[in-house]
DNA sequence: GCCAACGTTGGC
DNA sequence: GCCAACGTTGGC
């Protein structure tokens, strides 16, 4: 089992969307970076959900329900989807400012890589963020 | 709304 | 193949 962190734009596809949708394409990656990490997802996988711009926390978990397949909106068939579905919507959100001044964070993709929009989680850094979820509030 | 970071494109 | 120009992302 493998972790993972998806951004999207709350504006764009929020976590609402993703719970009234159920199972779902995650699409529009368009970089390469990203792209191969989408490929090294299996079943089972488990992802944050982050809410970039406007909220900037991480929201929710979700599941790889289906492996990578061509992007169907992807002209150049160049770029994968996953099918995921919302699992479960975290205790309290997580923010980027508590991220960041998380020590055990400190190497976290999110911060080192502001751009990436998915990402390996190791799996301390997933129990950690799981752990400020429920100290939260 | 601004702009830094950074990925991509295209001319050479 | 290099790199300047350009476009996009996303934090602030």
């Amino acid at each position: 089992m493998k972790y993972w962190l998806l951004k999207s734009e709350p504006s764009a596809w929020s976590w609402n969307d993703q719970v009234k949708e159920g199972s779902s394409m995650w699409d529009g990656v368009r970089n390469y970076q990203a792209r191969n990490n989408l490929k090294k997802m299996s079943i089972g996988d488990l992802c944050f959900f982050y809410h970039s711009v406007t909220e900037k926390s991480i929201i929710g978990i979700v599941e790889v329900v289906k492996e990578f397949y061509t992007d169907p909106t992807d002209k150049t068939g160049k770029f994968v989807v996953v099918d995921v579905k919302a699992k479960k919507k975290l205790k309290n959100s997580v923010n980027l400012l508590q991220i960041k001044n998380n020590s055990k964070l400190k190497n976290i993709a999110l911060i080192k890589q502001s751009r990436l929009s998915v990402m390996p989680i190791s799996i301390k850094e997933w129990d950690e963020i799981i752990n400020i979820s429920l100290n939260n509030g």
